[in-house]
DNA sequence: TTTCAAAATTTACGCGCGTAAAAATTAAAT
DNA sequence: ATTTAATTTTTACGCGCGTAAATTTTGAAA
């Protein structure tokens, strides 16, 4: 039974069980194979070449868990997203794995399914693989912050995404101040001012930095805030946008013809929902509504209408969360300062506002 | 530096660094704690409590690197995706994960990003992980089969989604042949036939079957198909579908008012374009097109109008993949015969057709 | 209380690799 | 050819755990 499966393998060249056994068939001591494995460069460019000829030949690849086992830690970085069904989270670890994989590591990904439970299980299960650092976007409202910050500790930890106070290396995310206040600018130069629909309880503390970025830019610039705040739990923003602006404007509670949501997901389901109200979107005559998001959400240019939205600047998150990873990595020692750096969003114009 | 980060640590309980201790202080030998580590049940009932309490007191968990070191397998069970930023793929990835955690192994996720090296890449990785088996939707057209398969006769591996002929143990797919029978039986009943919209050369094969399935059924109901084949490489469906919409409605060159998509990504990038050149769809009157998908993708019940489309039968696949990899693992041979199921879709009538 | 199978303990070895220390070799510079 | 620093080799140990074998303890049935 297990002979069968084994019989399968070629057996062109005879296998190579572990390093002893390479190092007898290439001609070279196994120290020096294990320092080639560590760093190709420690050793002389002439024994390097006959190591790799050797490789090519035999196929051996050395046991990670003998590696590791008396590592203090690894060349792992894990990455944890609080949702990977969501397009931005998935194109962001994306990113992130490959820029993990240039700088030399092996990125490995986990998902918390929306899940507080499942975010701290994650990093228990990071933890036992020793990483040599956590790039992390927590759940937000959801997250276990003690568990989180003691999880910082023992590992070196950036937080993207979503900012928790004091916890982790450094943050990176976007400059939710300033991208509302494009977009509130952009809208109420061209229309009426919005009014900010979001959730009540937004699990993601974006959402309310979003909220207290768009009362600023709305007194700022004499308007009268006006939010819609709508029921609504979990991770499912397309569906609660649907229900919710299914009801505010069969409600017909709108205070203006002006909605932005607080992100692209939200808008989908609005946009959804307003079509479905047989409403015209959009900024030329005729149309009764106008909804912007935020985001940039990979979807949000197959909209109908297209959704007028501010970018995230994904790759410059990415970029930057990475960076400073390796940073702290490399020094080895804990920042002296946390840094947080917000990156700007960037006006979006498409057909709905 | 490095002592900066350990004394964050709290040191309320004398940390314990290997089952040798945690024998020690919990008062059972090690080889007991470590048969109660590899199964709990295995232990007398009293003793595992001991344990346990000890447990709760000194939190050790062991490492798991030396565990798996001289184990010819491990816990872990690979899944892997073509794509994870496609909607499909993580739903489909979300759902195994649990069944998996579940059955107790240990999932690792990883993705391809649409490129064959990567998914090789991944297969090798997975490879030194030395885990129990593999979940695997192969890319289809890019992907290299022979490293599939080599990889399939050391490691038991399931396919889902995407059929490679006789590589692995099991393959769990939609059975398009049947599903695009349905929806093209309903379009022809409820107006004209529809023509083909899809690529011509298709990354997946399903895209291949749903061809020819198409075909089959347009002329069992003696009807001309009409097959309309557009460039287009890539994952990048949505956009594909838009541009190619949009050149195709603009040419005037659809030879019926009714389109069925090769799968909803493309159809909610046509749909877009459909909307944008002010052509409505649906099924009313005044209407001036008709639009159909085929995956059910977690957006098409948020498009304009909401997309008619036939369900993938997501959670079966799911389930039936991973139950089928269990029994290959837990049997330990290869099954006699390789299996392949496919599950029903189903209409999901909305607004586009 | 005796009996006895089941479970736990003691003892000991091996896994594949990292790595330290001392000796030997290499290759470049004098 | 000689000196010398850089590499490699030899030798040896340790890591944390799995696990086999022999022994002892446990706990339930007789």
């Amino acid at each position: 039974m297990l002979e069968e499966r084994r019989l399968k393998t070629r057996m062109s060249e005879p296998k190579i069980r572990n390093m002893e056994e390479f190092a007898s068939v290439s001609g070279i001591s196994r120290p020096t194979i294990s320092k080639y494995f560590n760093d190709p460069t420690s050793v002389r460019a002439t024994t390097r070449e006959r190591i790799e000829r050797a490789l090519e030949q035999f196929d051996y690849q050395p046991n990670m868990y003998a590696i590791n086992q008396n590592r203090r830690l690894t060349k792992n970085i894990g990455v944890i997203v609080p949702y990977l069904a969501d397009p931005f989270f998935a194109e962001m670890a994306r990113h992130m794995e490959d820029l993990v994989i240039a700088a030399g590591y092996r990125p490995v990904l986990l998902g918390s399914h929306g899940d507080a439970d499942l975010e701290v299980e994650n990093l228990n299960s990071l933890r036992l693989m020793k990483p040599a650092g956590v790039l992390l976007a927590p759940l937000g409202r959801g997250s276990d912050p003690e568990r989180i910050a003691e999880f910082s500790q023992d590992v070196p930890t950036v937080l993207f995404d979503a900012n928790l106070e004091t916890i982790g290396e450094a943050f990176v995310g976007s400059n939710n101040q300033q991208s509302i206040n494009l977009i509130v600018d952009y809208l109420c130069r061209t229309g009426e001012p919005p009014s900010f629909f979001e959730m009540r309880l937004p699990s993601n503390p974006n959402a309310f930095k979003r909220r207290q970025a768009y009362v600023a830019a709305m007194e700022a610039l004499g308007h009268e805030p006006q939010l819609i705040q709508v029921d609504g739990d979990g991770w499912e923003f397309e569906a609660i946008g649907f229900r919710e602006g299914s009801r505010v404007l069969e409600e017909r509670s709108l205070p203006t013809d002006t909605v932005l949501c607080s992100n692209d997901r939200l808008a989908i389901g609005f946009l959804s929902a307003a079509y479905q109200k047989g409403m015209r979107v959009g900024l030329g005559d005729g149309c009764a509504l106008r909804v912007a998001g935020h985001d940039d959400h990979p979807f949000s240019r197959y909209t109908c209408p297209t959704l007028t939205t501010v970018s995230q600047d994904y790759e410059s998150i990415a970029t930057k969360s990475a960076e400073s990873l390796f940073e702290v990595i490399e020094s080895g020692s804990a920042e002296k300062m946390r840094e947080e750096t917000l990156f700007d969003g960037k006006l979006v114009m498409r057909g709905s506002a």
